[in-house]
DNA sequence: TAAAAATACTCCATAGGTATTTTAT
DNA sequence: ATAAAATACCTATGGAGTATTTTTA
């Protein structure tokens, strides 16, 4: 509860303190910077209040009554916890320090992140972010609720209802097995999204976005897919060679793929497919300023990452 | 120190603590009785005070930010502290509750606090006196710094800085040995001071007020003073015995140490010397109201105690 | 439209100020 | 005479009120 007005001020509790320590009233006074009897009347009414005299004053001196010490020692205490308070709020003044906890979905994180652990740590040095990984429909809730501040996930309808920043656009590429016709073709030109007709596509399982978009691909281009679905991207590039298949792999995921499979990848002509990543948050969160910030330290990572190796 | 001014108030804290509780201002309103736009207002100066927003809020909902969170807790740890210094307030109001130090003479304590304890027992169930047997000179002192709040003594000079009520007139006695002159006399008869002319006179030792008070009776009377003194009453009354001397002994040790000693009492012809036991303190304690009180239950005691038993 | 918080404003209680008095040394 | 606290009185801040607007579901 807690609800009942409570019959004193901590500017009361602040001065009772200074006269029980410095046994005057002048001398606290002076150390409060009031006039005397501007702390003579608050002393008057916190005795008042309290039903209970703290000192006993004569021309010559104050001495603190018993209950004067006990009370002055409970108002130590009242007055050590809020300047505590005091101290914890003005840490958290600077929002760019403490502690931020920012979601990623699945086909993001592993690519981006090591470079914008290294990125986000020179540009804000007192800054911590907890990363949850988790798809993009748990995500969204996870911030509504508050239980995250911001999150790294590539734009789309559930995405309106949230503020956000573009990190980055993130082009789809091809990426076949060695041998696969699509891996032959003219060697390093682009392709046609059209020449996917027909081809048999493996993507990623229910839940993620990037299949939702992906898909979309294939529609457009009357592409086939696989009756089998993989869990993740290093399980997909594993798959597509067992099954003389082809798969749909976002650029930033390239680098990172390719070093354990042998992979053929073929980008897009203009205009080519791609997904739009943005970091996101609750309209009215009071770290917007601090996330458009820390957004484009990522949009910076993106490129890093992007850049072939 | 703790001089600085804070930056916020206990009701602000109050607030921000309902509102964390009910994620709602109006229902915070609601329960810390105050109109909604008193309330948001108060929390508005809060987080601008604090530099940090405590709250997210839309028209939907409330949302506790991280900082609230740690806030919040504090601003719970204060308020905690606050509602304990109001209650240990009330226990301190009535100030025939709670624990008395007051000061008694060695001539007085023993024969004076068994009546005194119970009658006060009786009369004040809540209260617990700590009693201090000293002399008088480290008495008034003690009186005089607030280490005590009251003093059972003799009136003299050195009470005249105090307010003081009388318990009550404590005469003198002749006390003798069995088969010394003045004990045989006319048996039952009152003495004449004039009768102590001559005689050898043991007192106590010096720093007992009553030693000075007895010796004035002697130099009236020029009764003669012993070479050696007695440490205390017990002691005195054994030691006439073997010094075929006599002593003064107040009346209210009288029943108590005659019980240890073969003594002979004689009281004094009008106008008897006597003592005037008062219970003193500082002018301006805080406790004068309850030390009256306390007084006349101790005179009551004082009257039981000085009946022949 | 309903519900919740914010805004606009008015008012008054009170904390704070200065000047002075009281009281004891 | 000095020094400290209390008292008297005035001022102004700010906390509380009512009425209204804004915003979103």
């Amino acid at each position: 509860m807690t609800s009942a007005p409570l019959p004193f001020t901590l500017r009361q509790l602040q001065y009772a303190l200074a006269v029980a320590e410095t046994t005057s009233f002048r001398k606290a006074a002076e150390r409060c910077r009031v006039a005397q009897p501007s702390l003579s009347a608050q002393i008057a009414e916190l005795e008042r209040s309290l039903g209970t005299q703290l000192f006993e004053r004569d021309q010559r001196r104050v001495l603190v009554t018993a209950a004067g010490v006990e009370l002055v020692e409970r108002a130590r205490r009242v007055l050590s916890a809020a300047a505590e308070l005091e101290g914890a709020a003005r840490r958290h003044a600077d929002p760019l320090s403490g502690t931020l906890r920012i979601g990623v979905i699945p086909t993001v994180a592993p690519y981006l992140l090591p470079d914008a652990v290294v990125g986000l740590r020179r540009a804000f040095p007192r800054l911590f972010v907890a990363w949850a990984e988790d798809k993009t429909g748990d995500l969204v809730p996870k911030l509504l609720s508050g239980d995250l501040d911001a999150a790294l996930l590539a734009q789309g309808e559930m995405t309106d209802a949230l503020e956000s920043v573009v990190i980055g656009e993130d082009p789809f590429v091809l990426a076949a097995p060695p041998g696969h016709v699509l891996a032959r073709g003219k060697g390093t030109s682009d392709l046609g999204i059209e020449e996917l007709a027909g081809q048999r596509v493996l993507l990623l399982e229910d839940g993620h976005c990037l299949r939702e978009q992906a898909l979309d691909v294939c529609a457009t281009a009357l592409a086939e897919e696989l009756g089998f679905r993989a869990t993740s991207l290093p399980t997909l590039v594993q798959m597509i060679g067992g099954a003389d298949a082809v798969t749909l792999l976002p650029r930033i995921a390239v680098a990172t793929e390719s070093r354990h499979a042998p992979l053929r990848i073929r980008a897009f002509r203009d205009p080519a497919p791609s997904r739009t990543l943005i970091l996101a948050w609750r309209k009215r969160s009071p770290l917007g300023a601090a996330l458009s910030q820390i957004a484009e330290t990522l949009a910076d990572a993106f490129v890093t990452a992007s850049a072939p190796s």
